[in-house]
DNA sequence: ATAAATTGTAACATATATTTTACATTATTC
DNA sequence: GAATAATGTAAAATATATGTTACAATTTAT
């Protein structure tokens, strides 16, 4: 379950804390999720990208074999 | 929750039921889903997206008003 | 119009994402 | 290098996605 959050997030200057308090979630589920050990939600993810200014496929698309 | 599996699934002429075993889901899952009543793990967006053919963007990421 | 296939939906069971609380570790600032 | 902020992680509780079974409704083919 490899993503982007991290490297996004880092991008627009957030901590995980801030992240998560603008997201509505726990700051825990943020390092989960940017650590690839969640399997987040639809909504979650897509109120991420909202936070980072990114899409899905830039954040959470992972291409596949070369 | 509105998303574009129902077309995509269709233009790749696959049946819920289909489209279902060739994840490893319940065809209630997909209904559910098409229907906007679940909000489903990344990791089903992905298996999803594969069966389709599509990307994440082209399947869930719903363009905000404007 | 009838039969068959496809889809919608409900109740209950199960798996797992997320919360809460708490503490340890790592990075940053002074 | 000590203090502070940021992050990693764990156990138990809760919320919710998904499975199972079953049946109703709708669509498609004959």
């Amino acid at each position: 379950m490899d993503n982007k959050v991290k490297i996004s997030r880092i991008q627009v200057n957030l901590t995980q804390q801030q992240l998560a308090e603008k997201i509505g979630v726990t700051r825990q589920t943020i390092s989960l999720i940017e650590k690839g050990k969640y399997n987040p939600s639809l909504k979650l993810c897509l109120d991420i990208c909202n936070a980072v200014n990114k899409t899905l496929d830039e954040v959470f698309w992972i291409e596949k074999g070369g």
